[in-house]
DNA sequence: CATGAATGAGGATTCATTCAT
DNA sequence: CATGAATGAATCCTCATTCAT
């Protein structure tokens, strides 16, 4: 007899995964997605967790079931959205022989994610400085894999001869850094209206760095 | 007589100010130490009012007799700050005639600066960024001033041929505060431990901007 | 069997329903039936939402899910309290055919609501008055429904040669609201103790207003 | 020696007195002044102890010198404008003789106040009853003299058979205040647009009250 | 008497989070 | 798994009142 009764919340599953599957995403990632967007345009503190959930499409408990909390989504959205970036730049990176230009690459590719996922940019430039959670408990991993590649390269550069050797590599990865992000805040709150200076402005700095770095004959 | 009749509510005015000079402090900038303080320690939005009455040795409602409100005690204690580094930097750099040793002298500063006062440093570096009001009333003129200064040691590098001339000043600007910035925030977050290291970092960039910077002259 | 399955979110629904019919209440109403005692009580800004909140049995927030602030929770009020009076004065007015009648049923009806629930007769003529943005926003339909039957009382009367045709009946229709509103405001201040004088009050009135209304022979 | 001494406050007090003495105002009449300006534009609640003080030319803690606090200040206001609308009424009466011409001129008088002086006739209908220390403490005596003065003709009328005598006084005194308080906060809430209105109204309540007070012969 | 800087109690409102359904 | 109604802690700010001058 028990066949003949239909299990409503197993059909409601079933088409809720056919409707996620034509829309190819997870719920999970329905709110993350959701997430990157409304935190994006209106900061950490303005943004509510109704308004992510309404974005998603799902109810407010629910982001609970997938996130521990508000400070939470963000930490995970960060390790998501890292991962994304960080297989970006092997991609781009991998081709690449010497040193120098694999800087060159990996500072390009830095502002063509900045220029092809603004927001993703604005939430990593802007948003996670907004929660004092974030801030605490990332201090020491904080981008720790993304500096990690830029020292993976400085010391290769110097051991290959590529890069001077007398100066030290956390700190100019740091500065390297710094440097990008500052670029690519500056020309986020500018509203992303020089759309062409982005690709400028890393030449510019990629010029001055592999100078920099070269070794230097006479001094 | 009447030439020593004392006046006063002249006399308690001048003993209020003399307690107050004593103490080297008027209320307004009692609040803006204690808010200075407090906030570096605990961010913005963990930081309540009553936390920083409490710390100045005033009530609630006295921050708001100088302050219109939470955001705004931020922006002042911003633009006081922020005049004060200015000041010092000016300082620094008026008998420094070659551009090369004003950039240095300059960074140096800056470093310095985030050395003697980390928390007003702190509070440059992280905290301004938690408000979003900040954030929004601040776009345009952010760091402008500061940027400025660097932007007129190129400009006079470039035109008296200490520097190269083919690379942009607005974006080179912007990168060095941004590595700057990233040195002093990674030595803030770092507990400050490790204490030489700020100075050292220093050396490095200026090493590597100085050389950066020159005219090359095979390419 | 699947007619069988009994549907459970439908089910808890149900019992919810029922229960809170059992109660006599819907949520909204508990904390509308709440804010008629304790406002009638203290008055407007005596009354705390956290008062309201622990009278009606719910946590303080749960009002903000009904209305939109403590105003314009007044102001639901008022509109609900007023549709019921509005009813029971169609009601009282139905049966009577001359105008004299139903202005002396009218008038009786008033009274008997104010005895009858004093704590919204209190509501209206003394707490409402409380709210500045009551007034504000109330201004011109402040109690234009209530005027409107006595203006059609009025009308209906002259025309069919009950009333005398002489005066503004804009003018009469809010005299006589006023003098109503008076009365009950006198008792209600007065504690409610005379408790037959209202009757009373009315019963003069009716004989004043109504020899008053009718049409004059010599003069 | 000392009567060379200059006492400066003495001065300033006579410097003040002049000055007060050439407006024709205390600094208490000022206060009161003030007080009935602001208070009719703003109701209650909404004016503070401070605009009052601004309007009055004097600091807020002088306001206490002259006021227990906001409630008393608002009590006050009110004894000293009944008192000046008691005077003005006795004058109005003092030369009729008969109950139905007092009565008129009773009515006429108070609406004639109301539009001489709108802002007190503002307070008294509508900021009074926005105070709950004032409702609550003046529950008795509130408009008790305005009452007696109505009570009084209604008396006399009825003991020198100009009024019918089978009604309360009591009742019909509050009921006759009721209305013309009523026509004169519409007037007031229309924003005084109607300027003839009033009077007209008076004549129209006049009308009826006087042909409704009168001895019915059939009955 | 007059001042006005300082006080600090007080409360409406928000919103992350929970949990019964 | 999903919902969303309900919770209630948490806080900025106002403003009547005081009192040292």
């Amino acid at each position: 007899m028990a066949y003949f009764v239909i299990d409503e919340s197993r059909l409601y599953l079933d088409e809720r995964l056919m409707m996620e599957e034509k829309l190819g995403t997870s719920k999970r990632e329905r709110i993350l997605s959701a997430a990157i967007s409304v935190l994006a345009e209106r900061g950490f503190h303005r943004t509510k967790i109704k308004d992510i959930a309404q974005e998603a499409g799902v109810a407010d408990g629910t982001i609970y079931l997938y996130f521990k909390n508000k400070d939470h989504l963000l930490i995970d959205l960060f390790e998501e959205v890292m991962s994304r970036a960080l297989n970006l730049f092997e991609e781009a990176l991998k081709d690449k022989e010497r040193a120098d230009q694999q800087l060159e690459a990996f500072l390009l590719t830095h502002l063509r994610i900045v220029e092809l996922e603004p927001e993703v940019a604005q939430i990593i430039s802007v948003v996670l400085r907004q929660s004092e959670t974030f801030i605490g408990e990332y201090k020491n991993p904080f981008f720790s894999e993304y500096l990690n590649i830029i020292a993976k390269i400085l010391k290769q550069g110097m051991e290959t001869g590529v890069f001077r050797a007398d100066i030290s590599i956390p700190i100019i990865s740091r500065a390297i850094f710094g440097a990008m992000d500052e670029l690519a805040l500056a020309w986020l709150l500018s509203n992303k209206r020089e759309d062409e200076v982005l690709e400028m402005a890393a030449q510019d700095v990629v010029t001055l760095l592999l100078d920099g770095l070269q070794i230097q004959s006479s001094e």
